[in-house]
DNA sequence: GTTTATATAACATTGATATATATAACAATG
DNA sequence: CATTGTTATATATATCAATGTTATATAAAC
């Protein structure tokens, strides 16, 4: 099914899904939590909708283990924004994470080839 | 992006990735831990090795939680075998689950397209 | 006072790790 | 033959760290 049989990657993507999605944006477009929100509610099209409180802990707790990096800027309006950037460490680990990705990916469509077999409606 | 606006999905599908993929074999084929150790090794081609700890673990809360049944079976050597099938509410967890997970592929995809452009070695 | 923006404590879920138990089959030993 | 030890099969569970959610608070700018 796969064409390799080890793995390397030290966790399941699937278990930390929204910190790769997070790595993903912020590696092209560096940016702010309260941008980030949208970005990602627009990007899964409302499938993928987060709380405030969901996306800052993350943030807090990705740049924690030094996979991000934050300066503050400031805004056209309101507050100060806190921009996050990928590290080279998350770089790394967004890289892993990915190629793991990859190489589930048939156990996905499988996954998706079961449910138009059995309950697609 | 996706087809859909909403998501009925009462929690995110990734986050129990392995739920689906238990459910998704015993849906169509009742078996014991032991045998879902292999059989889900085997799918993912030893990308997604799971400990026994794990799968007995899952399995019991799963059953817990009212998504499988249970049953002692004499096998044919070594000691009896707990068999699972899935109930009806698994199923429709099951159907849900991967409901969500098809108006996410597109997001998956971007997610493999984006490796394959900046990582890809 | 509404929108923008960040923060965090407390929590439930999830799966991993480490460890323990028990049965059946089989070979070796006495 | 009977016993012993080993291996493969099979299940169980306590403890733990990681993850993302919930609820709530704060504050600046307009």
């Amino acid at each position: 099914m796969c064409n390799q049989n080890s793995c390397e990657c030290w966790q399941y993507p699937e278990r930390s899904w929204i910190q790769f999605l997070i790595l993903r944006v912020l590696y092209e477009t560096p940016t702010y939590g309260y941008q980030l929100l949208s970005e990602i509610d627009e990007r899964s099209c409302g499938c993928h909708k987060l709380e405030p409180g969901s996306i800052y802990t993350v943030l807090r707790r990705m740049e924690e283990k030094g996979l991000l990096a934050s300066t503050w800027e400031k805004g056209d309006a309101g507050p100060d924004r806190r921009v996050y950037t990928v590290t080279e460490k998350g770089a790394g680990f967004l890289k892993a994470g990915l190629s793991t990705m990859v190489r589930r990916k048939q156990l996905f469509d499988d996954l998706i080839g079961f449910y138009e077999r059995r309950f697609k409606p």
